[in-house]
RNA sequence: AGAGAGGUGUCUGAGUGGUUGAAAGAGCUAGCCUGGAAAGCUAGUAUAUGGGCAACUGUAUCGAGGGUUCGAAUCCCUUCCUCUCUGCCA
């Protein structure tokens, strides 16, 4: 969530950065600041009233202590129109607090001066590419074939059990998985970050913490009974530990890592790019989050991107990195690298991995600061991301590593599956 | 899930309607003392938000939300959480 006092300020600055989302936000801003100065206004004047009906309540103690009851009741009848009148204005304040608060919602993160014009994901900006696109052989086939041909994944299974989106790994492929799981937090780990275990479920003001609420609703499962939502990432637990707390500048940064499976209701998608392992309702993923200072949050950004990198070097899958453009941005992001990886077999590129800087929005929402040289506090900036979503790091392997022979395991993974190959 | 007890500042812990943002102690910070340290002494030590250049100051906050009252940490209701016992269970 933006900065109220920073809207107010910066009016024309704000306006111009969203442009860059292809959205104009002349009207909402001026709303916004009106309802601020409406609002303020108003608490000033209940703030004069509550003060005054105080200063009374005092007096009214003392000369009850001091027996002066008669003197107390008239004190008492000048307090019943200032009751009212704090009332009255109490109410007036709640519900012009609560409609900027609504309006602060919808109004996503500013873009950074990094980040590209554009508007659909065409615009986004290729920042580096590397990596062979592998000759394959003549009968090289798409993971879903390929899983089928192996017994390595089973959708089928998973439509019995759940429904679409919910596939069961088998045998090799199983392994595999876990494989990729403990290679990413290995990696994760030996660059610092803390390892942690947290909830897949969280409740309503998780959700608003990280940005997932009001704005992805339709987005995640909801268990109505206890009122708690399943994670769409780990991103959510991880990042609202956080929530309401008060770091000193010296424990930043902070660096958490978490494996956690992640549920998306992916609500209106289909076709052809959905196929397999593409898109999932339930699919693991290895997050890391960073808190950091202000001042260091685009560096360390640098330097999640390069971590995410080396992976990518170890796994040895060629892949690309796009600066995503202003109309492909996420809600909650300033500035996003989303890391591709090719897929042979498809043709196309495949989404492994999101890397973002969301400077204050999402501090500004959970309350996380830390405090300055000065004793004051400031909002940190959290930052995060995949390393690695594994489905489509699995259908990268899958395609790119077959042969005639069988699925060959690239050599980082084999101290972890036990196996070098998968026939 | 049922019965009981409880949730107070960084921590321990007092406070059952009246100048209580909150005793006391610990911790922390600064100063004095010391060759240095400890001890001792002195002062300071929540957050948010409004006003003010600032000094300063208004308001709100004692798990959360609502209510009673001129006045609530203290009384009432709702809700969340913790602990003990019982039940169930990986």
């Amino acid at each position: 969530m933006l900065q109220i006092a920073f809207i107010r300020e910066n009016q024309a600055k704000v306006i111009q950065a969203l442009a860059k989302r292809n959205m104009d936000a002349t009207t909402i801003v001026e709303e916004v600041v009106a309802l601020d100065e409406n609002r303020r206004a108003t608490q000033v004047e209940l703030d004069n009233t509550l003060s005054e009906s105080n200063k009374l309540s005092k007096d009214i103690g003392i000369l009850m202590k001091s027996g002066e009851k008669a003197k107390a009741d008239i004190l008492k009848l000048k307090t019943v129109s200032l009751k009212e009148k704090s009332k009255e204005l109490g109410e007036k304040a709640d519900a012009l607090a609560e409609e900027l608060l609504q309006k602060l919602y919808t109004l996503p993160n500013l873009p950074s001066d990094l980040v590209p014009e554009g508007k659909t994901p065409e615009d986004n900006e290729v920042a580096f590419e590397e990596g062979e696109i592998p000759v394959l052989h003549e009968n090289a086939q798409p993971h879903w074939d390929l899983v089928k041909k192996y017994d390595i994944i089973d959708f089928e299974l998973g439509n019995k059990i759940t429904g679409a989106g919910f596939p069961v790994y088998k045998g090799k492929g199983a392994k595999l998985q876990r494989a990729l799981i403990n290679y990413f937090l290995d990696k994760n780990t030996a660059a610092g970050y803390n390892e942690v275990q947290v909830p897949h479920l969280v409740n309503e003001a998780s959700g608003y913490g990280t940005g997932q609420l009001p704005d992805k609703e339709g987005q995640m499962y909801h268990s109505t009974v206890d009122d708690l939502y399943l994670i769409p990432t780990a991103e959510v637990p991880v990042t609202n530990m956080y929530r309401d707390v008060i770091l000193s500048e010296k424990e930043l940064p902070v660096l958490n890592t978490a494996y956690t499976p992640c549920f998306r209701r992916e609500a209106g998608s289909y076709g052809a790019h959905v196929r397999g392992l593409n898109r999932l309702h339930q699919f693991d993923k290895v997050e890391i989050v960073r808190i950091e200072h202000p001042d260091n949050s685009y560096k360390a950004l640098d330097g999640m991107v390069e971590h995410v990198k080396e992976i990518l070097q170890e796994l040895k899958l060629p892949y690309r990195i796009l600066r995503l453009c202003g109309g492909d941005m996420g809600f909650t992001s300033a500035l996003t690298y989303d890391f591709e990886v090719f897929s042979t077999a498809q043709d196309r590129w495949l989404e492994i991995s999101s890397v973002s800087n969301f400077e204050t929005f999402q501090a500004n929402r959970l309350k996380l600061r830390y405090r300055d040289e000065n004793g004051k506090t400031q909002l940190a900036h959290t930052l995060n991301g995949s390393s690695l979503a594994l489905p489509r790091v699995l259908a990268g392997i899958l395609e790119n590593y077959q042969t005639p022979e069988g699925i060959v395991i690239p050599e980082v993974l084999r101290k972890y599956t036990g196996f070098d190959i998968i026939d």
